[in-house]
DNA sequence: GATTCGTGGCC
DNA sequence: TGGCCAAGAAT
């Protein structure tokens, strides 16, 4: 045992509700944990994820990025089709931006393709084309933080540093009896400190990365936030949540805000089996992806259309609504044609835009509400 | 420090 | 159905 059942509650890890300084286990316990979870993740972690059983920084980077804020479930093919595309950071260096941009579109974030491109541009450039070693320097590098940077140095270089993600967060919340919202400043400094005070002594490379490895599986396949399967946790005899059967209150839940509603109209402009997409710009929702043309109402979107050429009538299809994390889209499809003799040219605006054929949408990064829309388009127009 | 960034699965 | 959030980072 790892800890003293009389110290343990006295002594739950981090901040408390009064603000004072995080209060650490006991170097005994910090020992243990480590040595303890190690064990647990060799016998009963996951072993045979796309992404393990190599020491390449740059598949292992590929995964980290993809799997920021993103299941596993949904990576994985993700994660096939970009080593198949792009087999090392030379060959996604050398591609053009919307070619990444089209293998991401559907998994979300665009932020992360973007600093993606940049990344390993920035690795070959900056680092003759290998990935820095340390922490820090990674931690420099586009699109990785101080987690990622953890991850990546763990798993490629056996560098004894601590990740803090959504599954480290919610174990250690409830094993050591963390209070308060995680996202909270004060309270993630408290975890980072903690979870520091945990790595395991070795500096052994194996030791390492099966250490980190378990933080993410015990996370993932035990401590889940739904019913964790306690009965086949290592820590189950010493876990502060478990003991007062806190499992559904640790971590503490994200405070509620409502979430805004928003509205657009979207036009579909056809010219024979081909519509016209309209690159966004390189920030904010959906940046850099293509989508179909905007507007605010559905007077300026019939503006629009004419202005494209359009000339007959400008018809509703089925509104669809689409959920962001922190807003609400309801969108409202319309269709036109594009006049006979007018070509498949437009005046343009200030966006650019591309007449793409239905069956070529795959080589176009879209966001996954709009390809969806296309998609049941497809029969009605073919 | 609080916001902004997607999408899909689960209950 | 709707709330919640996942291998977070950038601003």
């Amino acid at each position: 045992m790892y800890v003293s059942s009389s110290s343990r509650r006295a002594s739950s890890a981090g901040a408390d509700a009064s603000g004072t300084a995080a209060v650490l286990p006991a170097p005994a316990v910090r020992a243990g944990f480590a040595a303890r979870l190690i064990a647990w993740q060799r016998q009963h972690g996951r072993h045979d994820l796309p992404w393990q059983n190599t020491r390449d920084p740059y598949r292992i980077w590929l995964s980290e990025i993809m799997l920021q804020q993103t299941q596993v479930s949904t990576v994985i093919p993700y994660y096939a089709r970009f080593l198949a595309r792009f087999p090392d950071v030379a060959a996604l260096a050398a591609a053009p931006l919307d070619d990444v941009m089209a293998l991401w579109a559907g998994l979300g974030y665009y932020s992360r393709a973007r600093n993606l491109h940049r990344c390993a541009q920035a690795v070959v450039e900056q680092h003759g084309g290998a990935f820095p070693a340390s922490v820090d320097a990674l931690a420099e590098l586009p699109g990785i933080g101080r987690s990622t940077a953890a991850a990546i140095a763990s798993f490629a270089f056996g560098a004894r540093a601590t990740i803090l993600d959504g599954n480290v967060k919610r174990v250690l919340a409830r094993v050591f009896g963390v209070e308060g919202f995680p996202g909270e400043k004060r309270i993630e400094n408290a975890m980072w400190t903690l979870a520091e005070s945990l790595l395991p002594s070795s500096t052994n490379d194996a030791d390492v990365s099966a250490y980190t490895q378990g933080l993410m599986d015990l996370g993932a396949t035990l401590c889940v936030r739904g019913k964790p399967e306690c009965g086949r946790c290592p820590f189950a005899a010493d876990c502060v949540a478990n003991a007062t059967g806190r499992q559904r209150e640790l971590p503490a839940a994200r405070p509620k805000k409502a979430v805004p509603r928003r509205r657009t109209w979207m036009l579909v402009l056809c010219d024979g089996d081909a519509v016209m997409l309209e690159k966004r710009p390189p920030s904010g929702i959906w940046g850099g992806l293509w989508s179909l043309p905007e507007a605010a109402d559905e007077t300026a979107l019939a503006e629009r259309a004419h202005a494209f050429g359009a000339n007959g009538a400008v018809s509703p299809l089925a509104p669809l609504t689409h959920t962001f994390t922190h807003f609400k889209l309801d969108i409202e499809p319309r269709i036109a044609e594009l006049g006979r003799g007018v070509g498949a040219t437009v005046a343009a605006g200030d966006a650019e835009t591309a007449w793409v054929p239905l069956r070529d949408i795959d080589a176009y990064g879209v966001p996954a509400p709009v390809r969806k829309l296309l998609d049941g388009l497809q029969g009605s127009l073919l």
